[in-house]
DNA sequence: AGCACA
């Protein structure tokens, strides 16, 4: 009763073709791969690797259908089965006669690219960075040409590809959180000349139409975009950071931190406490974006060269911080500063910033850290250009200079260590006027 | 793990 059935059985029907259709096929399997598992059968005269939504799938063309006959028959009985890099490969004859090298798409150039993610944390990578604004500030980050005409997209990405496995060196912790393994984009030309996006989500934007509905399935509990795909649930980010300090040796105060965390936009609220013996403090960002690039950038770090003040970055589940009083532990910059508001406010007990008197009060007044400069008006927008969006007093207050024993140094006075270690989206460079200093320098690699 | 762009 061999063949009696009415099912259709994929695997022993297909009739013979000199077109061998492959699957299970390791990650990235070359054509050269391919060639080299037909070659002792016949003659290879074509293939098609990376086929199928999996990219695991692959085609092999033989000379003459005998050689692909003889291949199939071969590992029919062979006790060894095809394998690609070690992996068992699955061979039948393909349902077509000859591969069709679909070259048209690919090749003709057109306005809508097909850009696929390819690496392990592939689908950890956010919509965001396929945006245009980003690929000018990986660009301009990497001291390379900074180029404007929207039809260079595919140039800039390109060059973004290549570039991307440097990302360490190259600033590329801004394109991906410092926990992703390096992705790179490979990017051919799609026959779509207009896409059709029906709503804003975490898989689909439309940059030109601000009122297009977003999916509610992107929108996470406090209304903000998450970047987990497929329904995949990150760690949901948060505007505020809450930081633990490992190994300090060196004091960590409240103004280091606001140093440290202003780099990467305007510090809202900090807030300070021990915990299980540690301290940590969470810290406050107008928006999720600014929180996102500083913990991408500087989880794991340390403050100080040598391993000292090491920190640990996650997502707070507060959004707005309530700073009671504002002291050496906690401190709310988006009030008016005091000192202007108030010039004589010791009289008052609970007065903020000078009645608490202790080290730090006296530090942001006449200073260009003056409060009042961060007022959320000039926040970065969510599509917007962020390499023009970090404010001065960012790019005057780099991690790289700071000290351990006197918290706050006037960033005309600021040592400088190792420049360029820690450049800023939107500019390359340090303070013109940064000063040598005797303190554990800046260490941006992680220890 | 099942046929070439979801």
């Amino acid at each position: 009763m061999a063949s009696v059935s009415s099912q259709p059985q994929f695997r022993y029907t297909q009739p013979p073709s000199k077109v061998l259709h492959l699957r299970n096929l390791p990650w990235e399997c070359t054509e050269e791969e391919l060639i080299d598992l037909g070659k002792p059968f016949g003659k290879v005269v074509n293939t098609k690797c990376n086929v199928g939504a999996n990219r695991n799938q692959a085609f092999i063309e033989f000379a003459d259908l005998n050689q692909a006959i003889a291949m199939i028959s071969y590992y029919a009985s062979s006790s060894e089965p095809a394998q690609v890099r070690g992996k068992t490969v699955y061979l039948q004859y393909s349902n077509r006669q000859e591969i069709v090298n679909n070259k048209t798409t690919a090749d003709v150039a057109g306005n809508v690219l097909l850009v696929t993610i390819e690496g392990q944390d592939a689908r950890l990578v956010s919509i965001d960075v396929l945006h245009l604004d980003h690929v000018k500030g990986i660009i301009s980050n990497g001291s390379l040409v900074h180029r404007e005409k929207e039809n260079m997209y595919f140039q800039l990405l390109d060059l973004c590809i290549k570039l991307l496995p440097l990302r360490r060196q190259l600033d590329f912790r801004y394109l991906l959180s410092e926990n992703i393994s390096p992705c790179t984009l490979r990017i051919t030309y799609s026959a779509h000349t207009d896409l059709s996006v029906k709503f804003q989500s975490h898989r689909s934007r439309d940059y030109t139409n601000p009122y297009l509905p977003v999916a509610p399935s992107a929108i996470d509990g406090s209304g903000q975009f998450s970047l987990g795909l497929d329904g995949k649930k990150l760690e949901p980010e948060s505007n505020v950071l809450l930081a633990s300090i490992e190994n300090m040796q060196y004091a960590v105060t409240l103004d280091v931190l606001h140093m440290v965390f202003s780099a990467f936009g305007p510090v809202q609220k900090i807030a300070m406490f021990d915990k299980n013996g540690g301290l940590q403090a969470l810290i406050q960002y107008p928006d999720v974006q600014t929180a996102v690039l500083a913990k991408g950038t500087l989880e794991g770090h340390c403050i100080y060269d040598g391993g000292f003040c090491k920190l640990h970055l996650s997502y707070s589940r507060h959004t707005d911080l309530s700073i009671k009083v504002n002291n050496d532990r906690s401190r709310d910059y988006t009030i008016p500063n005091p000192a202007m508001v108030n010039p004589q406010p010791s009289t008052l007990g609970q007065q903020p910033v000078q009645a608490m008197g202790g080290p730090a009060a006296h530090q942001y007044n006449g200073a260009p850290y003056a409060s009042g400069l961060q007022q959320p008006t000039m926040l970065p927008q969510p599509s917007g250009g962020w390499t023009s969006t970090v404010p001065a007093v960012a790019q005057q207050s780099m991690p790289v200079q700071m000290s351990n024993h006197h918290p706050y140094i006037p960033p005309s006075s600021m040592p400088q260590t190792n420049p360029g270690m820690m450049r800023m989206p939107g500019q390359g460079g340090v303070p013109p006027d940064a000063a040598g200093g005797a303190m554990p320098p800046y260490r941006s690699n992680q220890m």
